[in-house]
DNA sequence: CCCTTGACTTGGATTAATCTTC
DNA sequence: GAAGATTAATCCAAGTCAAGGG
């Protein structure tokens, strides 16, 4: 407590660790520090000063009123009761429970159905068929779990980072450390490094201890008991049949029928499980019994569904799905609820595609604002001022310190310009004008009434309405990108070579269309243009696409919603896979160890390799050419991203996706610190640490221990076992928040994992040093509460303005001190879990990694309402892992 | 094989909408 | 009731990985 009042805001985060444990203080710590560099890093020259000289502009803001009508509306209903929402809105949502197409794989198992049926009716066929093969033999359930072996090893790291040993100090991610040790790969783990292990810390914090219960780990308490038993529980996975089976298998293409039955084998085994109960009631339900009581909420989200899209479709879309229909599919849309159009016949992807194209933006209106060139006014077309306007419009952002960003600018202005412009070069060039202009119109938006607005965002609405969706398969599914990208200068990551670049307007003629062959082709927006190509290829999952302006070698595509049954499906494979590795992870992990000391330097390069992603959750690292960003992944360390520290820790240090620094030391089996030493000896530090491997060798690699493995599922399998281990490990009787609270830990320990990282807010310390003053201020009334509570009890008047205190019973005074101390202890939780995730983010694994299903089946245990962790795109997106059995277990 | 093309997932930043607070 | 903060939605860049062609 006092810690936080009195001290900087450094030394609250501190305090707030405490509470954590040691472990958590130094994460925190070594955040803080990490964001600096960060930032650093980012801004490159500019600091924040910057920003401030120049106007500001808050660009954020918005409108801060609304009606109340409107708002009213809908506040309620999301807040306090989640479920009402989900059956009253209208909203996509509402379908969530609904049992969605995407969601069975098994129709793609049967796959038999020569002949494509309309969706409905492959739907219902594919109900019907639910028993089927259960080849393989256990349960998933169980076996799943085999002893250790199924842990990610990543959870178990065991970052030390130690601070002081940096200079610079950053340290980094420390990423959780695993607790204890354990976490190593069977045999080795077996002879495992103890020495180091247990570091000082083991905290127990939740943090680390996965999976190994039945090790001595008593953190768990009572928990413990339960969670030894779903682990260990037993399994004997088959593995060395699964693994010879994998051999024998020759290229387990998933496009190759024999492989991809195989996995999708599992995976119906695994579905067989999850249908079989559906008698529980989602928890939302349960819960609010308010709304609907009783029935199954499938059968009723159902009907709102279907009434939703009916009243959504346009008139045209109305005449086109019957026109649709004609040709072959039945099924009412709207009332589809489970199908799968899915996968069963080889590669196809949908039998019937209508939809109405893309939207462009605007042309451009010129502003006539003339920038000045050597102090005096330009005349400047209307092409070469809207160029123009792009960069005067970034003068508050980072890439104005950039000199690439502004010399690839200058470049492709000048060819606008022309060599004989008035303008001779950039540095004379004053663009404040047309700033100025923008900062104004920006004002103007932000002004307009509340009715205004609302007109223009329907307006808005009505115009693109036609283009939101699209049929598939008979089903109304949301496009998800259906508006062109306007034209702007290229804002790459990192030290992009092409940032400033100018990204061209993209025209009709650019665009390649693909739907359904009887569908009616789209008609072209803008008069007197055409489509590039129509393309009626049933393979593919994009309703458009055009080659990205500034790099031609690649495309942009249209795509339908994540809400959709296509994208649903595939999500749900990707999760099966990655439970399905579970099962593997043990020889595999075998195998590894096996080969790190392996004469084969290929072999051990991939070994090594593998074990990193396995370890610490990497992302393959494809080459990358030289007009990109240089960022690197597994297979593209170089020598200097890796320092050895004796006797047995690993220091990585490198630009990972989207630039975001990678700063992680861990401790790692001698034969891999030896390795590592190995492939590092005679090279130059830019030298590739792996020089015998690429993502392909290592893919196939990885391809003949598992069918369909890559190095990405392991990231997901890692994510998602943390999720669900520490979920059941840590979760703990109370009331919602708190288990709301462990929750969020455990998806914060996913993202550290992860290394999902997301800037400092520019008004992180203010509205730090804001809270601490806040809470002096509480403390401040507090002392005098106790003061008066003091004298009051002798009878005395209270202090400072006795006569409004007059009534003031020792109870009364008693209470407010308490509700005093309460507020106190909320605002410094508050505020320790803004510090803690001040450069953490969440959002990412819980879109990507984390199998909805764990989500769903915890939330009904412990009846949590699943719209206190999905937000409603969320609920739209996991419509397919909605009725999953309580008892789901990765 | 190697290299390129193609398609789809993943990811942080921006912007818009909504909720909190004073 | 508006400023400020938080959260959700959008945007579009940047990865992964399969497949095709030479």
């Amino acid at each position: 407590m006092m810690a936080a009042e009195d001290s900087d805001k450094l030394n609250v985060s501190d305090d707030f660790d405490d509470e954590d444990g040691p472990v958590v203080f130094k994460r925190t710590n070594t955040t803080s520090k990490k964001n600096q560099l960060l930032s650093e890093v980012k801004k490159s020259t500019s600091s924040l000063d910057g920003q401030t000289q120049r106007k500001t502009p808050d660009m954020s803001s918005s409108n801060g009123q609304n009606s109340g009508v409107q708002k009213s509306k809908i506040s309620p209903a999301t807040k306090t009761l989640p479920i009402d929402i989900s059956t009253a809105s209208t909203s996509p949502v509402s379908s969530f429970n609904v049992k969605s197409p995407v969601a069975n794989p098994k129709a793609s198992l049967s796959g038999d159905k020569s002949k494509p049926l309309s969706g409905s009716k492959v739907l219902n066929d594919v109900k019907e068929e639910k028993p089927s093969v259960k080849q393989l033999p256990k349960e998933n359930s169980k076996d799943s779990d085999d002893e250790e072996d199924d842990k990610p090893l990543s959870a178990r790291l065991k970052m030390n980072s130690n601070h002081n040993s940096k200079a610079a100090p950053i340290v980094k991610k420390p990423v959780e450390d695993s607790d204890d040790d354990d976490d190593l790969p069977l045999s080795a783990r077996l002879s495992r490094n103890s020495g180091t292990s247990g570091s000082g810390y083991d905290h127990s914090d939740q943090k680390k201890p996965l999976l190994k219960v039945h090790k001595s780990h008593q953190e768990g308490s009572s928990t413990s008991v339960k969670q030894e038993k779903l682990v260990t529980g037993s399994v004997k996975r088959p593995l060395d049949k699964t693994s010879s089976l994998n051999s024998s298998v020759k290229k387990p293409k998933l496009s190759d029928p024999a492989s991809s039955a195989k996995i999708k084998q599992v995976f119906v085994k695994h579905e067989s499980k999850v249908d079989d109960d559906d008698d529980h009631i989602p928890i939302s339900q349960r819960l609010a019994k308010s709304s609907a009581s009783g029935n199954k909420s499938s059968s009723m989200k159902k009907i709102e569904k279907g009434v939703k899209v009916n009243k959504s479709g346009s008139a045209l879309f109305k005449k086109q799905v019957k026109k649709m229909k004609k040709s072959g599919s039945k099924s009412e849309y709207s009332k589809s609820t489970k199908l799968l159009p899915s996968a069963g016949d080889g590669q196809k992807k949908w039998t019937t595609l209508v939809h109405n194209g893309v939207i462009f933006p605007p042309p451009y209106k010129p502003h006539g604002r003339k920038m000045l060139y050597k102090g005096k006014p330009v005349d400047l077309t209307p092409e070469q001022e809207e160029v123009a306007t792009m960069f005067a419009v970034m003068q508050d952002t980072d890439y104005m310190q950039k000199e690439k960003f502004k010399s690839n600018f200058w470049s492709d202005w000048r060819k606008l310009l022309g060599k004989n412009h008035v303008i001779q070069n950039l540095e004379d060039c004053d663009f404040t004008p047309i700033y100025d202009w923008f900062q104004v119109e920006k004002e103007k938006k932000k002004q307009m009434s509340t009715e205004e607005k609302k007109a223009l965002k329907e307006e808005k609405a009505k115009q693109e309405e036609k283009y939101m969706w699209a049929i598939v398969d008979g089903v109304k599914e949301k496009v998800g990108n259906f508006r062109v990208e306007p034209p702007g200068l290229f804002r790459g990551r990192g030290e992009h070579p092409k940032m400033g670049k100018l990204k061209r307007r993209i025209h009709p003629d650019d665009i390649t269309i693909n739907i359904g062959k009887d569908a009616p082709i789209p008609e072209c927006s803008i008069p007197g243009e055409k489509w590039k190509e129509i393309r009626h290829d049933n393979t593919v999952t994009w309703l458009a696409f055009w080659s990205d302006p500034i790099n031609p070698k690649l495309f942009k595509y249209v795509f339908l919603a994540a809400s959709s049954s296509l994208k649903g499906q595939s999500d749900k494979e990707k999760y099966e896979k990655a439970r399905m590795l579970k099962n593997y992870i043990g020889n595999i992990r075998a195998a590894y160890t096996k080969d790190f000391t392996s004469k084969d330097i290929t072999r051990k390069q991939i070994a090594v390799a593998t074990y990193l992603i396995d370890k610490l959750a990497l992302r393959a690292g494809n080459e990358k050419d030289d007009d990109e960003a240089d960022t690197v992944g597994c297979c593209t360390l170089k020598v200097e991203n890796v320092t050895a520290e004796a006797p047995n820790k690993l220091q990585f240090s490198f630009l990972g996706k989207d630039s975001i620094k990678y700063e992680n030391t861990v401790e790692v089996e001698l034969p891999v610190y030896n390795a590592i030493l190995k492939f590092q000896k005679g090279k130059r530090p830019g030298d590739d640490l792996f020089d015998m491997l690429d993502t392909s060798k290592l893919n196939a690699h990885l391809k003949e221990l598992m069918p369909g493995l890559t190095a990405k599922v392991f990231r997901t399998f890692n994510a998602s076992f943390t999720l669900d281990d520490m979920l059941t490990k840590d979760t703990k009787d109370g009331d919602v928040a708190e288990k709301i609270g462990t929750y969020q830990a455990a998806n914060k320990q996913v993202a550290i994992i992860c290394n999902h990282q997301r800037s400092v807010s520019k008004s992180h310390t203010a509205q730090m040093s804001k809270l601490t003053e806040k809470i002096a201020e509480l403390q401040g009334v507090l002392k005098e509460l106790k003061t008066d509570l003091g004298r009051v009890k002798k009878g005395k008047a209270p202090l400072k303005s006795p006569e409004r205190k007059r009534n003031l019973t020792p109870d009364a005074l008693e209470k407010k001190i308490s509700q005093t101390n309460a507020k106190i202890e909320k605002m410094r939780r508050d505020m320790k879990t803004k510090e803690d995730l001040k450069t953490v983010a969440l959002g990412t694994s819980k879109i990507n990694y984390l199998d909805p299903r764990i989500t769903v089946a915890w939330c009904k245990r412990h009846e949590v309402p699943i719209e206190k962790i999905f937000n409603k795109s969320l609920l739209a997106k996991f419509a397919w892992a909605m009725d999953v059995d309580p008892d789901f277990k990765f």
